[in-house]
DNA sequence: CTTTCATATCGATGACCTTCGATGTATTGA
DNA sequence: TCAATACATCGAAGGTCATCGATATGAAAG
């Protein structure tokens, strides 16, 4: 007797698997997800890097590694403003992630 | 002159960052995320492993070790039946991850 | 009872990731 | 021009993760 063998059509192939997997990971660690949080509660939106060190208890280069995963992955941005970089999120990216999770599942009851 | 010293009230603490953090890194995988989205694509919305290990390309330790993560996430359950483990998905831990995403966000424009 | 099949666990290996001190770069202010 | 500050990069150390062969467990079938 055979198992249920069910038919996986409309999968995500390995590629978009890639895509979001790369998103939710930059997102899948305390740190970076706490520099979002911030992010999303400062005043106008935006901060910079020397003002997350003291809250995150983090050293500068470390800091400046979770900020560069976050920019690579498209979850935020950083506009030079003379000596400070302003960070800010990119919502559109977050509404991605919020979609792949919303799509492709069965209806809710 | 100072940066913009922003307000960080209401920011994640170290715990909520981590354990919401958990369930992104779970996630934050191909090959999970390609589980995903076949047992939320299967017939009766359930998959046993063994169907599991041709379409991943991978060997059936990897594809036990990656359900493993997936479980102990609550992301998904398994139940026995016979000689197979049906898995499907928990619904409420997905909506537990777009909630994560839409809270503590500036309200849209 | 023995064989067969689905699944879990163990151990090893190689890759990746987080963290930070040291150092480089860029911009401001004196 | 020179000192101070914000940020990026480099290199190293330590931990974690994905992968798989070998092996164990558990259940059905002959």
């Amino acid at each position: 007797m055979d198992c249920c063998t069910p038919v996986f059509a409309g999968v995500l192939d390995a590629d978009e698997a890639a895509q979001t997997a790369g998103l939710l990971a930059a997102l899948g660690d305390p740190v970076r997800l706490r520099i979002v949080s911030m992010l999303a509660a400062a005043r106008e939106g935006t901060a910079c890097g020397c003002d997350l060190e003291a809250p995150l208890g983090l050293a500068q280069p470390t800091v400046s590694h979770h900020l560069r995963i976050l920019r690579e992955a498209g979850l935020i941005v950083g506009e030079r403003k003379g000596r400070w970089v302003h960070y800010s999120l990119v919502r559109e990216r977050l509404d991605e992630i919020r979609d792949a999770l919303s799509q492709r599942l069965p209806e809710p009851v």
